[in-house]
DNA sequence: ATGGCTATTTATAACTC
DNA sequence: TGAGTTATAAATAGCCA
């Protein structure tokens, strides 16, 4: 964009990416902190390099506004997964509801709470056979 | 910046700020679609207006990127789940441990997950008590 | 509210050390 | 490698239709 301007493509020099690839960063992340300022809003940036390296930044800060980010969703998924959850109780198959939520990114989680259903359904049945599963604490 | 330089803070009049809003904001899109190619990176931008409303940009996409951002936690909280929730359902306090963990915006979700196991736990109580309690399926 | 239109300010590609 | 410089391209504040 300056001394010559270049196509908007992948840079193939390596060292050249990542010089632009810091310099772009710093830019992006300026703007989007003035951005915010100026306008009252809130924001954030993640970006992962080539290496997969993370930066970010949030105004006001990441945390919280990922947290609205994911709060809509969240707070849709806890409607939902009370309901769900309430109703499975009964019928037994709240897993696989909840994993058609909405973020993916948390289908891992269901699978250590799927994994844990199990288990504690398995000990549940182990118990109903022994008698002999003692108080938690 | 331009016809006349501004203070980067906050821009009184509300329709000249939403103006700039609006155009800053597709300048910050732009710039991170740009950036990405260039630098063989990932990345999205997230903004919520001061209305509430969100905009959002992603490359390659939103879902994938944050996934990226969240899987890094999630995969760090699977693991730390998996030996928590191991331990746990000997010690019966997993709930708690597990939402020690980073992702604060998971919060809501374990608290349906710690109300479920409370109603597991007390099904489980009952069903000791009554043997009544039938199998889910 | 949009959608241009400049005059400027910013951002930055290429360069240097 | 990084850090700094500078010539240009890009973004945009203030206007106007």
């Amino acid at each position: 964009m300056v001394r010559r301007k270049i196509d908007i493509k992948l840079i193939a020099n390596k060292s050249y990416r990542h010089t632009t690839f810091t310099k772009r960063r710093k830019g992006l992340m300026n703007k989007t902190e003035e951005f915010c300022k100026v306008s009252d809003s809130k924001g954030i940036v993640i970006s992962f390099s080539d290496a997969g390296n993370c930066f970010c930044l949030g105004h006001p800060d990441v945390g919280s506004v990922l947290n609205n980010y994911l709060g809509d969703s969240s707070s849709a998924i806890a409607t939902e997964a009370e309901k769900i959850i309430g109703d499975a109780l009964e019928s037994g198959k709240w897993v696989e509801a909840v994993k058609g939520l909405r973020l993916d990114g948390l289908d891992r989680v269901y699978v250590e709470l799927e994994n844990a259903t199990r288990k504690l359904e398995a000990l549940a049945a182990a118990k109903e056979e022994t008698q002999s599963y003692g108080r938690r604490d």
